[in-house]
Parts: C-alpha cells; sequence; structure tokens
DNA sequence: CTAGGCGCTGGAGCGCACTCCAGCGCAAGC
DNA sequence: GCTTGCGCTGGAGTGCGCTCCAGCGCCTAG
C-alpha cells in the first residue's frame, strides 16, 4: 500500500496530460515558465496534482489557444498566486481577452465569407464550363475542371 | 515620362504591400516561396503587380490567417498555374478550409464561453466579496479586489 | 554629377512555443 | 537483485514563418 493509494485526490503529470491534451513536456514547461502554479511534490519528489488544477489548467489552455502571449498568461497566474486580491485584475485581463476574442470571430467570419465567395466562384464556373475570363473551356478542360482530386 | 505612367494598371511592390497589408518582404518571400506566382517585372527588373493580383493576395492573406499552411496554400497556388482544369480542386482545397474554418469557430466560441464562465464567476465573487472558497474576506482585501489595475 | 529613394537578391537571423533528449532516481513486480 | 515504468532536471534542438541586412542597380530631382 503507497502513499498515493491513500491519497486518491492527487493526480500524475500523465494523468494530467491526458485530461487537458498538454503533453507531459508541455505541463513541466509551462510550470517552469509560470504558467502553472509550481505544484506540490510527493516523498519521490514527483509533481502531484489537486484534482482541481485540471479545470485551472483547462482554463490556461483557452487562453493560450485563444491567442494569450504565454508573458499575458503568465501575469495571469502570478495574479492568481495573489488570491482573493487580484480577482478584479484577474477579471480586468479575461475582459480584455474576450474582447480579443470577439475580434477573432469577426475576422474569422470575414475570412470565411471570402473563402465561401471564391468557393461559389469556382462552383458557378465549373457548372458553365467557363475560364477565370468568362470564357468557354474545351471539353477536355472541362472534363479535368470538374475533377476535385 | 516613364513606362509605369503609360501603364496604369501595374502596381509596385509597396503599394500592394500597403492595401494588403503584407510587408515587402513578406510579398516577395511569399513569390520565392510559391505562396504567390511569379510576378513579371518591369524593364529595371522591378515586380510589376497587374491591378487584379490584389485581390488574389488577399485570399491568400485570408487562407494563411485562417491556418492554411504554408505548404497548403503554395499547392493552391501551384493549381492555379494550371488555370481552368484546377477548378474542382481548388474548389475542393477551399471547401477542407472552410470546415476547418467552421471547426476554429466551434473551439473558439467554446473558449470564449469557458472565459465568459470565469469572468461571471469572478464578478460574483467580488460582489459578494468572497475568496475561491466561498469565505467571506477582510475589508483590505475586499477593497483591492475590487481594484481592476 | 551626385544624392535620395525605391527595389533587387541571397542569405543570415530571429521569436515563439514547444519538443526532445541524456542521464538520473525511485518503487514495484518477477 | 534486476528489469520495467514513470518521473525528474537541465539544456539543446526544432519548425514555422517571417524579418532583417549587405551590397548592389536604376531612376529622378536638384
Amino acid at each position: 500500500m503507497t502513499i498515493s493509494s491513500l491519497r486518491p485526490t492527487g493526480l500524475g503529470i500523465r494523468e494530467v496530460s491526458e485530461r487537458t491534451g498538454l503533453s507531459v513536456d508541455t505541463l513541466r514547461w509551462y510550470e517552469k515558465e509560470g504558467l502553472l502554479p509550481p505544484m506540490p511534490r510527493g516523498g519521490d519528489g514527483r509533481r502531484v496534482y489537486p484534482e482541481r488544477m485540471v479545470e485551472f489548467v483547462e482554463l490556461v489552455v483557452a487562453l493560450r489557444r485563444t491567442g494569450l502571449s504565454v508573458a499575458d498568461t503568465r501575469s495571469f497566474v502570478e495574479l492568481a498566486d495573489e488570491g482573493a486580491a487580484s480577482h478584479g485584475r484577474r477579471m480586468a485581463l479575461l475582459e480584455r481577452q474576450r474582447e480579443d476574442i470577439h475580434e477573432q470571430q469577426r475576422r474569422l467570419a470575414a475570412d470565411l465569407a471570402a473563402v465561401d465567395t471564391k468557393i461559389t466562384h469556382y462552383r458557378e464556373l465549373i457548372a458553365a464550363g467557363l475560364d477565370c475570363d468568362g470564357l468557354p473551356v474545351d471539353e477536355t478542360t472541362a472534363v479535368r475542371q470538374r475533377r476535385t482530386a
């Protein structure tokens, strides 16, 4: 019977990796770089992740994935160190990130529209058997024009 | 009176840079890497961009910005070389990219929801003067908790 | 005639965010 | 008591996508 079996609340780094999608190396690198707080260690020096840490890691992943830089993510995590006193500042940081995400959504929608317009354009040319200048293509080309692979 | 003044249809690299938002260096690099077709040159060896090329560059920008890799963008541009015969394949590539953008939109919306949830959480804790464990904070902390900068 | 502005090429350099070892320790199972 | 598995550290390496020269040429204006 081991210590860890007496403490079912702690997770190994591998388990956290599987639950969050971050590689084991990345979890360690994030901790070293301050994107995750220093983790408590078991008697053998291994990281023991509290169960609730998974949720925190997932927030960090969401922030990174939405483009928050490593530096700003570190700031957020440093604020978390301060406890309740930093709630307002953490909220403000997240609100800035929210605006950034809104901006990304607008850009993405605009780029999607551009791609869709082009797709429609190709579809029409293929249906009509025309080239980019609106001139009819020959039969050999028309056959190729319809190929999608 | 120069040649270029007799051909108002051609654009200089700087002008294309300003219209598309790509740096001059990036325009040249894209061409070298096949993300843009080889441009015709003026008598002095400088690139002359046809007016309609701006539209094409903007499509490339949209593709890159939505995460299409350099390699896949190159494939798209190589297909464009083939003319009308590659319309179907170009359309298919854009359709795959469209699906990818949809996926990005879903992820972005999910990550936004996570951030919003956290913001709401902080807002509630601040309003109630509680810490992360739901315990009341002291007055000094409460004041700091409300600070946003 | 020369100085400034723009552009050209080839190649080196850079920033970011990981990713991948080498070499080690500990603990459990056979 | 040896192998297997997991984890540790420090540090080097990687991939992507630009970005930044140095050194040059060609116009045009003064």
